[in-house]
DNA sequence: CAGTGAGCGAGCTTCCGCTTGACTT
């Protein structure tokens, strides 16, 4: 049955799209890209103007053959991949595979899916613009020339297995640098002034309100001088003043701002938006996650005026249209948007419903009337000094889009001391009765860390990484163990508080925290010295301006203004040479740090980065002597750049014996790859986070080997020995277990009844679940 | 799973952007 073939990059939209055309349309998806570079070599050749070798990626061979299938049976193939710099390319690589030649190919692209739209559109395909396409082509090139010449210089100079690439360095080199910041922070310590006024209000009703001293004493003798003198004074208003103001709704959501709010009015990870996002995508509650456009549809426009008028009335809608602010923008898909705006909720479990809700409210918010605000400032005099205090207030006069949805922002404003908004009406001239004053000393503060959504939004900023790869790149920095995400506690800190009450001054010492974190991302030891043999070697490509640059450029390929292997010859001539240099010429870093001496033995005590991360040493393994020196492994949250001497001699307390067991055996506490661990003989137990291996007691260590001999003992269903094959308790349940292979037993067999003619059978029948172990899943990521 | 901190190694590791799977050592 012959018919005209479309093909896009998602199955959700082939499915929409199908319904639009009808029968005489086959719509099918080519799930992103078909074709790639091999995994494993460079794939580029140089000498031939930088051609590409590309090979059908292994999970898409079944997406191919059903293609070339499909194709085959169509007497028309529309190329309907998105509209973009890689979804020009996408269209390309169908041709390369399915034969069309490209000056012939059908691109059609729209940029609403509505019928119309899409119907209109098929009628009017355009030629492929292989401008677009050889700019991609530099874009993937440049890519891998970097990823892949200079990782393999980490490996001989740094460690092996780690990477580098023009996003992921970038991102590493931002969190490093305000990890340093911080580190390098002196806090300032001044004295906030805070007075409380009571007065009546109408009603009979006594009410205390704020005024604070605009600017902070430097000094606490400033601060103390000032209570002093105001000690008796009388306080007047001097000043009334009222302010109109007005709040304007956040734009529709792109990836990028839905991965903020998620995580700041939801707290989720990044990586968990994204996943239910496309849950609520592939069910057609909202349209394409991955966009970089605040663009909304005439379709949805009309929509939500709708809406906004029915559910809040006329003066609550305002019709906007917002500009994308990013100009690295290729706007290849609306804003992220409720499909069917009249739907308030859908069903779903709850994070389904949470997500979808912020959605809603923030598109519905998008188109409707600015907040009308009133501020009023009210200054106090006395008649004792010239100094004026403040209170200030804001009293929302129209709603408009805060009726739906407020955008939050990123730093947590400090926490208000009992602060009252509301300021009863007080009338110029009026004399105020002071309650209390106090000078409470506060600190100045670094910098905050990031989180992985404020890095997202930092990343955007500078136009690096696209909405595809925000999430997977933020966990491929975590994965290569350049970053953490942890929460960390704070440390107490002092602070001075004077109070004024009833003409008298007191003075206090209080303890608060700071700098407890929660979730934000912290550098590694191996990140430290990544980022500084980058920075040393390669500064162009870490440059924070390096991919808007470039990104000019694929530019001026994507006009037709420059050849692709042009572009790529400029960067990459002059890049390679630094590769090789540097391979030549750079000496190994470890990021060695000579701490001080040990007093037991005299020896140096020494941190470093070793083959297995970051270490402290004692001694140094000289060629005469054959003095082994000592090593131990740094805990968690300990950093070569700023551990103590004392810190690092502790670590030294392990391996400790911590006592003996009822038959006379050592019980031994360490700390191993893996962490912490209590040893009697060959049983280990790990030592759970609760406890610490520096203080555990013997009864805790022998109720761990117990419970752990337990599991051992449990663990061996059946042993066939002579075959090499065991029936195993896992931690999955029952599984077979054959050299390093693994096998599934069936849900109608029990684990164990089985003989060895059962097990052999299902050995035969089923392929292992594991393919050897490593690999599999190393190639999973 | 589990001590390590290498001089002689074999062979391997790695990028960024498009898109969704299939189901567990």
């Amino acid at each position: 049955m012959a018919g005209k073939l479309v093909i896009v990059e998602s199955p959700a939209k082939a499915k929409t799209i199908g319904k639009f055309l009808g029968k005489e349309y086959k719509v099918a998806s080519c799930f992103g890209h078909i074709r790639d570079l091999p995994e494993s070599g460079l794939a580029i050749n140089i000498e031939k103007n930088y051609e590409p070798e590309y090979v059908i990626s292994d999970d898409k061979k079944d997406v191919v053959k059903e293609l070339k299938k499909l194709a085959k049976n169509a007497d028309e193939i529309l190329l309907a991949t998105d509209e973009d710099r890689e979804g020009e390319a996408i269209s390309w690589h169908l041709c390369e595979v399915l034969g069309i030649k490209p000056s012939e190919a059908k691109r059609v692209t729209y940029t609403e899916i509505t019928e119309k739209a899409v119907k209109h559109a098929v009628k009017h395909p355009r030629k492929l613009n292989m401008d677009l396409v050889n700019a991609q082509q530099a874009r993937r090139v440049l890519d891998r020339l970097v990823g892949y010449e200079i990782s393999p210089v980490l490996w001989r100079k740094v460690k092996p297995q780690l990477s580098a690439g023009r996003v992921q360095s970038v991102a590493v080199r931002l969190i490093v640098e305000r990890e340093r910041e911080i580190r390098a922070f002196q806090p300032v310590a001044s004295y906030k002034i805070i007075a409380h006024f009571t007065v009546t209000d109408p009603s009979g009703k006594k009410v205390t309100f704020k005024a604070e001293r605009p600017v902070n004493f430097k000094t606490e003798n400033e601060a103390l001088n000032f209570l002093e003198e105001v000690k008796d004074a009388v306080f007047t208003v001097s000043a009334i003043e009222k302010r109109p103001g007005k709040r304007t709704p956040a734009a529709p959501f792109t990836t990028s701002t839905l991965q903020q709010e998620a995580s700041r009015k939801l707290g989720f990870p990044v990586a968990k938006t994204m996943l239910v996002a496309q849950r609520l995508y592939e069910n057609g509650h909202i349209t394409y996650m991955r966009t970089d456009s605040t663009t909304l549809s005439d379709f949805a426009l009309e929509a939500i005026e709708k809406e906004v008028k029915k559910r809040y009335g006329k003066e609550f809608y305002q019709k906007r249209q917002y500009a994308t602010k990013n100009e690295n923008a290729q706007e290849a898909h609306e804003a992220i948007r409720p499909s069917y705006i009249d739907q308030v909720s859908i069903e779903g479990d709850a994070d389904d419903q949470r997500l979808y809700e912020l959605i809603w409210k923030r598109t519905v918010a998008s188109q409707m009337a600015d907040a009308e605000i009133e501020k009023t400032v009210i200054d106090i005099s006395n008649n004792k000094n010239s100094e004026v205090l403040r209170a200030q207030a804001e009293v929302v006069l129209f709603e408009g889009f805060l009726k739906v949805y407020n955008e939050s922002v990123d730093e947590e404003s400090e926490a208000d001391e009992g602060a009252e908004v509301m300021i009863p009406p007080v009338k110029n001239g009026q004399q105020l009765p002071l309650k209390e004053m106090v000078a409470i000393e506060r600190f100045t503060k670094p910098a905050p860390r990031y989180t992985e959504a404020s890095l997202v939004k930092k990343l955007e900023e500078l136009g690096i990484g696209r909405p595809s790869t925000y999430a997977p790149t933020i966990s491929t920095i975590q994965k290569r163990n350049y970053v953490v995400k942890e929460s960390r506690e704070g440390v107490e800190r002092k602070y001075k508080v004077f109070t004024l009450c009833d003409k008298k001054i007191t003075s206090e010492i209080k303890t608060e925290i700071t700098g407890a974190e929660k979730h934000k991302l912290f550098p590694t030891d191996i990140g430290l010295l990544v980022t500084d043999f980058l920075m040393e070697n390669f500064r162009d490509i870490m440059d924070y301006n390096f991919t808007a640059e470039v990104e000019k450029e694929f530019d001026e390929v994507a006009l037709g203004k420059m050849k692709w292997y042009k572009m790529i010859d400029n960067f990459y001539k002059p890049f390679h040479q630094v590769v090789e240099t540097t391979t030549k010429e750079a000496q190994r870093v470890s990021g060695e740090r000579l701490l001080g001496e040990d007093p037991a033995s005299g020896e140096p005590v020494i941190a470093r980065m070793g083959r297995y991360g970051p270490m402290v040493q004692i001694g140094k393994s000289e060629e005469s002597s054959d003095k082994k020196p000592r090593f131990a492994r740094l805990k968690a949250g300990q950093s070569i750049e700023t551990i103590t001497l004392q810190e690092a001699l502790d670590l030294f307390k392990l391996p400790r014996v911590l006592g003996y067991d009822d038959a006379g055996k050592e019980v031994k506490v360490n700390i191993g790859r893996f962490g912490p661990y209590v040893q009697v003989d060959k049983t280990f137990a790990s030592i759970p986070k609760d406890k610490d291996p520096y203080t555990i007691t013997l009864e805790d260590a022998l109720t761990l080997i117990r419970e752990k001999e337990d599991i051992n003992a449990n663990r061996v269903i059946h042993n066939f020995e002579k075959e090499g094959i065991q029936v195993l308790n896992g931690r999955y349940g029952p599984y077979i277990k054959k050299g390093n292979n693994n096998y599934k037993i069936p849900k109608d067999k029990q684990a164990e009844y089985l003989t060895l003619e059962d097990v052999l059978m299902i050995i035969g029948e089923q392929g292992p679940t594991n393919k050897g172990g490593k690999r599999f899943f190393k190639r999973k990521r």
